[in-house]
DNA sequence: GCCCAGGTATAAA
DNA sequence: TTTATACATGGG
């Protein structure tokens, strides 16, 4: 991996297994929108332009400082994707297939708390709703930086009540929201120690939270805390393991359940036939 | 209008 | 401990 610098931001060659429409929009961020190839997309009070120029990742409206200290680790460039999707093939002939049809499929590492507060979003309601909520919730309660919104910090969240979040039409999961940024900001939820604690325990600190449950939890652990590890449940799942996996339980997918997951969530989603 | 959305809290069996 | 229902809102 090579990086350059360009007019406005930076040219990476050499990156593989990264194909932008499965991983940013594959309902892990709810942040990125797409016009015509390129990505635009706020995270960690920055926001840039993402798209490929031939085999080239550009990221435009950045440096090179940011690309390393934010981007890299955000897209996850580090880890061998390519390797772990052969050690997710050989577990079992239909994660072969799932591996294939969506490979340039990566976990984003997205700031804990805004993961945390947009899978509360997120249940019960669909993709396209959860966008507008999660940019109305932006625009309402994020700092402005030039023309965007960062997301609203817990401690900002925190010092308000249910009912200040009406404009964001986010409905019962307002509650949840305060709930949540409440424990954060309190600390009485330490979202970085569940970086490290045992998993099961991890998911108790997060269900200290009123609307959150074991899938709440098992995304933000996943998608805001790399927890690669663990197979998080959900009802796509289940059927999942029903119908392409029966001879397989959740302890068989190995080290990288987590990211098999999303082959299999991808997959899955783009044939619901197999399923009836 | 009706159904549903990568769920969860709460109240019954 | 399992099974049903409400929950806010808006897209299809």
């Amino acid at each position: 991996m090579e990086v350059n610098k360009i007019k406005n931001g930076v040219k990476i060659s050499g990156v593989s297994d990264l194909d932008l429409a499965q991983t940013l929009d594959c309902g892990q961020s709810f942040r990125w929108v797409e016009e015509n190839g390129k990505f635009s997309g706020v995270a960690y009070g920055k926001k840039v332009e993402i798209y490929y120029e031939n085999d080239d990742l550009c990221i435009d409206n950045t440096t090179s400082e940011d690309f390393e200290a934010v981007w890299r680790e955000y897209l996850d460039l580090d880890l061998d994707y390519g390797k772990i999707r052969a050690e997710v093939s050989a577990l079992h002939p239909v994660l072969k297939e799932a591996c294939a049809y969506a490979p340039g499929i990566r976990i984003l590492r997205q700031e804990p708390w805004e993961a945390l507060c947009t899978f509360i979003i997120s249940q019960n309601n669909n993709i396209k709703r959860i966008k507008g909520i999660v940019g109305r919730l932006c625009e309402s309660f994020g700092e402005r930086i030039e023309d965007y919104y960062t997301f609203p910090s817990a401690e900002k969240l925190a010092s308000l009540e249910a009912e200040d979040l009406a404009p964001i039409r986010a409905g019962f999961r307002n509650k949840y929201i305060i709930d949540a940024a409440q424990k954060v900001a309190g600390g009485e939820v330490n979202l970085e120690k569940c970086r490290t604690l045992e998993y099961e325990q991890a998911r108790a600190e997060l269900m200290k939270i009123k609307g959150v449950g074991v899938k709440v939890a098992d995304c933000t652990l996943l998608f805001g805390l790399h927890r690669i590890e663990a197979f998080p449940v959900d009802v796509w799942m289940r059927r999942a393991l029903e119908k392409l996996f029966p001879d397989m339980t959740e302890n068989d997918f190995g080290d990288y359940a987590g990211i098999a997951q999303q082959y299999i969530f991808h997959y899955s989603r783009m044939h619901p036939e197999l399923f009836e």
